[in-house]
DNA sequence: CTATCTTTCAAACGGTCGTTTGAATTGCGG
DNA sequence: CCGCAATTCAAACGACCGTTTGAAAGATAG
């Protein structure tokens, strides 16, 4: 009934989420102040208090908004593995990338916040407040939980704490590759065009992933110490 | 001449730069205040500004202080590797190990300011602030090309392109873990004491990396996009 | 002991932080 | 059109930030 087109119930929730989710990935948490952030997203200061009550709750929705459907989509990829092969054994690498391509399908997301996003969760892992760890373990938990007892059931022949360390070793590989913009000059040998080819990078980490993964068992590993 | 016992030239210095490895490690760059580190260090809060001349100063020569004398070893490690072997191609996994052990054996140092150091270095690839990435860059540079060189003559046959992908997930990976105190409970299932012994995990690395640089080249990598 | 240079110290600087307040504005069912 | 609730707004709050200052204290050489 207005000139301006419809005003969603909370645009202005989406707008501070938005802006958040850029500046939080553009100068961290602690960089990005109430102010740039109330300011790019064309709302009053005070906006954010209103709406989520303090800065940390509002890191907390940003994170929630799109973790929460990402894990969705992991477990719902897993289910599907599990489905069209009944009784089957899972090859480690369909695991692998039914695990890896959500996020790399958000990070096609180009024009939408959901690279920024893959970005600013790459970077959290290593976040050094614990709340903020904290939280990302436990919007993780349930999927984590699924895919460690599918590797467990695809590499029974493992032993248990080896494929704990090489799950992690995975973990930290994807979140490093997804969290890196330009960090290091290492990656300067690469086209530009590439760096985002979600399709290209999924085969890239999918062949050496699976390759650690089932890295053959020296002796020595479960002798020494 | 006095009571106490010898005074270093810098004490103040090296205590300053002790705080501020483990509070920089802690709460990162931001989070640690000067007051915090002042307090901690046993100093005046205008120490820092006197010895380093700024805050941003001091970060840098943390950063030195440990990651100049780590590179200068991977380069050692990785002459040594070829004096001994003159002319031969070297194996791809004495290279990783080249590279990786210096990291570990600094993780050995505990209750030096080794471990922290580690830990906070990890953290710092996906550092938000430019102007330190950039200088972690900068720092890592001459170590980088002499590896890169020598991955490329250890593996003639891999697409270069490829071959700097590879690279990157492992160095993604080994950064990841060495960030990681207990960011994620995926880890839960491993002995705490087991963590930091750092022969079990060099050989877990090792093992690793070396099967994810080694991995099958499908031919789809470079027909896709 | 004196003179000179280095280092430490308490105090304050201007600025920015996240948050709160109370009034103004808006949207909407009656 | 009115009344009420939801939202927006400008302004201010106290706290903490990194840095600077100028004087006090310590070390050193003649």
């Amino acid at each position: 009934m207005s000139l301006r087109a419809i005003k969603p119930q909370h645009e202005t929730r989406t707008r501070i989420l938005d802006a958040a989710e850029e500046l939080f990935m553009q100068h961290g948490f602690e960089g990005a102040s109430m102010r740039m952030l109330t300011a790019k997203a064309g709302v009053n200061l005070a906006a954010v208090n209103y709406h989520f009550g303090s800065k940390h709750a509002l890191i907390e929705a940003v994170f929630r908004r799109r973790l929460d459907p990402m894990n969705v989509a992991r477990i719902a990829a897993l289910d599907r593995l599990e489905v069209d092969a009944p009784g089957r054994v899972l090859a480690p690498e369909s695991i692998i990338r039914a695990f890896i391509g959500p996020g790399l399908r958000m990070i096609e997301d180009a024009k939408g916040g959901g690279r920024n996003f893959i970005r600013l969760l790459g970077r959290t892992y290593t976040e050094p407040a614990k709340s903020i760890r904290a939280l990302i373990g436990h919007l993780y938990a349930p999927a984590m939980e699924r895919y460690k007892a599918a590797f467990e059931r695809a590499l029974p022949q493992m032993p248990r704490e080896e494929l704990v360390w090489r799950i992690y070793f995975m973990f930290g590989t994807l979140a490093y590759t997804l969290a890196a913009t330009d960090t290091v000059q290492l990656i300067a040998g690469c086209k530009p065009e590439d760096r985002y080819d979600a399709r290209l990078l999924e085969e890239r980490l999918a062949a050496f992933l699976t390759a650690g993964l089932n890295a053959p068992l020296k002796n020595t590993i479960r002798k020494a110490a």
